[in-house]
RNA sequence: GCUCCGGUAGUGUAGCUCGGCCAAUCAUUUAGGAUUCUCACUCCUACGACCCGGGUUCAAAUCCCGGCCGGAGCACCA
């Protein structure tokens, strides 16, 4: 065979990385936008739009738009402190949109763009109750509503606008096709009266009538620029009425991708509004509670950004609907914080063992076992240290155990305990083959180990405490973030194996 | 009820557009083993999949039809 022919086989053989290509990327900015609701801080889930979408612009050297479509002061109604979480978390991702949009502010450019709709015959204020509505166009029937001409339909629209009608008793359809068959497609509804007022002090209660997604979506991705949509396969059909304004208005639909639902094994069905209830009823300490799928949470608990955006990034765009584990994420997040990750001993569960022969000494042991030359120092002032007791429970009389980087001794004696030094020469460790454990000092401050299901408390350390907001291992337990640190306490969030 | 998606190893993913380089990629998980003063990291090995049934074809994971399973939409939610 031809050595090119060869060539040609291996290069096919190997796997896409990364993200696939996008269509009609060709001569043009490509313009995408992350457009989630702030009613409650983003998720893991949420952070797959943030990441991919913002890749993708890095990846055509496109523009990159955050918008906040907070247009649901009722049942959805946004939170103001989640807008900034937002900024933040996508800060944390290395990403700064490039322009930031609140629809709450742009109620005016989507009345007039419904003004205009109306004007051209292509929506109508009906008055028909949900259920009138729902039986005739399951039906297949038109509303009495719909055949009022435009200037009844102008007239009705400014009375919405300016407060005559109550909620609930009016709303702007956009006509479509009321036979077609699919009934998900029949005149949906563009606007709704709504007058609880908005949380965002700058827009209160100057409006009443308030745009649903689909009408708003449509509307600011074609002001916008919006190339390019990825969003959840919930909304294909939201896609198909939307291209209804659009044919109406003359615009182009952009180039849409959809994903599948993302479930995360380890976390159930929480809703954000759910979490919200459950720490209000103090359930959760907060949002960033490490039982909680929020990227706050994982960055407390010491999950980089790179990992991260690498397992977003490999799970790439499907419509199938995925169920992921957090293990995945974790493999992903120990290879960058592995090589990064000072290594300490911590003791849980500690016992004080007294070591016949050991004098005071000061012990050294690399902070990473890549560079042996780059040592901290352990004082040991007495013949005690502490050991964990689950080591200490399986000592056997006559074993030789190694106290990592301290010394080896012989255990003479189980019941009662009694233990003897013998050297602390490597040889010995691997002639006799000993068991290595690790240990404290008796004089080691207090580490807290904020597990998702419990606090682990245990002995660590002074060094730790240099550590604060860093990512540490403790050896033979797992990585940490040192999330406080004071005169004799640290407080870690655990953050896997 | 109507409409629309999807189904490759335990999990995720590549391949499906334009059938043959696919006895099916890569990662993770699991099990062995090597290395290591950590039960981490690294390295090696192994296990493991085209939903089912027809059809088209010399040839089907890839195209067509039917079925099964899963998901979604039909809101004055996003």
């Amino acid at each position: 065979m031809a050595p090119e022919l060869i060539d040609e086989i291996h290069t096919k053989k190997e796997p896409d990385k990364g993200l696939k290509a996008l269509k009609n990327t060709e001569g043009r900015k490509v313009v995408m936008r992350f457009a989630p609701n702030p009613n409650g801080p983003p998720t893991i889930g949420s952070s797959r739009g943030m990441i991919v979408n913002s890749e993708y612009v890095k990846m055509y050297d496109g523009k990159f738009v955050l918008r906040f479509d907070d247009t649901d002061p009722d049942q959805k109604r946004p939170m103001l402190e989640a807008y900034d979480w937002y900024v933040d978390d996508f800060k944390w991702l290395g990403v700064i949109p490039d322009e930031i949009y609140n629809a709450s502010d742009r109620l005016p450019k989507y009345y007039e763009i419904a003004k205009e709709l109306i004007e051209k015959g292509h929506a109508y204020v009906c008055f028909c109750d949900g259920e009138t509505f729902k039986s005739l166009k399951d039906t297949k029937k038109p509303c009495p509503d719909r055949n009022a001409n435009v200037s009844e339909n102008l007239e009705n629209w400014e009375k919405m606008l300016a407060g005559k009608f109550e909620e609930q008793e009016a709303v702007l359809r956009i006509k479509t096709d009321i036979e077609h068959k699919d009934p998900a497609l029949r005149d949906w509804g563009a606007f709704r009266i709504l007058k609880i007022g908005h949380p965002r002090p700058e827009i209160g209660d100057r409006f009443c009538v308030w745009p649903l997604l689909d009408f708003q979506g449509a509307v600011d991705d074609y002001l916008i620029g919006t190339t390019h949509i990825i969003r959840g396969k919930d909304l294909i059909d939201s896609g198909r009425r939307q291209k209804y304004i659009y044919d109406y208005m003359g615009w182009t639909y952009p180039e849409l991708l959809h994903w599948g639902r993302i479930k995360i094994e380890e976390f159930g069905k929480l809703s954000t509004s759910g979490i919200k209830a459950s720490i209000g009823k103090g359930e959760y300490t907060g949002w960033d509670d490490p039982r909680l799928p929020t990227v706050r949470a994982i960055r407390r608990r010491g999950i980089q950004p790179e990992a991260l955006k690498k397992f977003m990034i490999d799970l790439g765009v499907g419509e199938t609907d995925i169920s992921i584990s957090m293990e995945s994420l974790y493999a992903e997040n120990r290879k960058f914080i592995d090589p990064l990750s000072n290594r300490y001993f911590f003791v849980w569960d500690a016992v004080e063992i007294e070591i016949d022969g050991l004098n005071p000494t000061v012990a050294e042991a690399p902070f990473h076992p890549s560079n042996t030359e780059n040592m901290r120092k352990i004082k040991v002032d007495s013949n005690k240290v502490l050991i964990c007791n689950s080591d200490y429970t399986k000592f056997e009389k006559g074993d030789i155990v190694r106290l990592k980087d301290l010394c080896n001794i012989e255990i003479t004696s189980v019941s009662p305990f009694n233990a003897k030094f013998i050297d602390n020469s490597l040889e010995t460790l691997k002639k006799t083959k000993a068991k290595i454990i690790h240990w404290a000092p008796t004089d080691a401050i207090t580490v807290k180990i904020v597990e998702p299901e419990r606090i682990l408390e245990g002995k660590g350390e002074e060094g730790i405490k240099n550590e604060l907001d860093k990512v540490v291992q403790f050896e033979r337990y797992g990585f940490c973030r040192i999330d406080s640190v004071s005169d004799d306490e640290v407080v870690a969030y655990f953050t896997h194996k």
